[in-house]
DNA sequence: GTCAGTGCAAACGGTTTGCATGTTT
DNA sequence: AAACATGCAAACCGTTTGCACTGAC
């Protein structure tokens, strides 16, 4: 079994164990995320999904990630001004989201260390390491911008 | 002249400077702007406008956030779920709002620093430190939450 | 057979846009 | 007078919801 098959197979024990219906639906939504090794928007679950099961509908795979996500097996971010993403739930990490091509980066959540204790002494304030992306520019963009200026 | 009159003034002149025209939506947009020392949405702006101004659209108040923050005299920041915030360009500084309340709280800049460097040395990132706010949970709704459970 | 899960279409909140009109310069 | 700014209404995008129906248990 390679290591994808025993994600999903989790997951749908997981959804098991909580008394929840496998349907052809929720298989394909977590075929994608199992399959994806990248941030997927809503919308980019649903034109996987809908490559395979061309019936199912947004929101669908809205509610579907909604439950994953309820079941602590899947997570969002929110990326600025765009759609927020989704990603099967694992190392816990941060984000970082370039402003020109709108990718978004995972970072290694203790990089949010000091940031995290400061605000914790100084506001009483407990940092959600992911919920959020931070914003920037990334470095391909960074140097397409320095070459054009 | 108050510190406020100083900053509507300058805001006005910099629209002179940029051969903008300064309208009544302008000037009530700034004044409240100058007004609020906290972070208001666009609908917030608007309300408060329309206190004095019942006929501005939200859509001028949008058209002229959007004016005001290309000549950097404004700046807005994503926060998660929710609707973007706008303020006065001044001291640059950080953002960090509760997943709970909603509230924005400004953190200086330099907690960041650290993240920043990091972000910089490992992917070539350049942190806008601006930009997005940070989540979590604030102090009050921490305890608040504390108590329920 | 029951009920949770689904598809569809319509509603939503935040934001943007097209156009005819009004106001600043 | 010319150019720009505005109000209104409609469109937009991402997301959520009401409802009748279907399919997993």
């Amino acid at each position: 079994m390679t290591l994808d098959e025993a994600r999903r197979e989790e997951v749908l024990k997981t959804l098991r164990e909580h008394a929840k219906r496998i349907t052809a639906p929720k298989r394909a939504v977590v075929e994608v995320l199992v399959g994806a090794h990248d941030h997927l928007t809503a919308d980019e679950v649903t034109r996987h999904v809908q490559q395979v099961r061309p019936d199912v509908s947004p929101s669908t795979v809205y509610r579907i990630l909604e439950e994953l996500e309820g079941l602590a097996l899947v997570v969002h971010s929110h990326t600025g001004h765009a759609a927020a993403v989704y990603h099967l739930a694992g190392r816990s990490h941060g984000h970082v989201t370039c402003e020109v091509c709108h990718v978004t980066y995972e970072v290694p959540s203790d990089i949010f260390n000091r940031v995290a204790r400061e605000l914790d002494s100084t506001l009483g304030f407990e940092l959600d390491r992911h919920h959020v992306a931070l914003s920037g520019i990334c470095a391909q963009c960074r140097h397409r911008l320095r070459v054009k200026l």
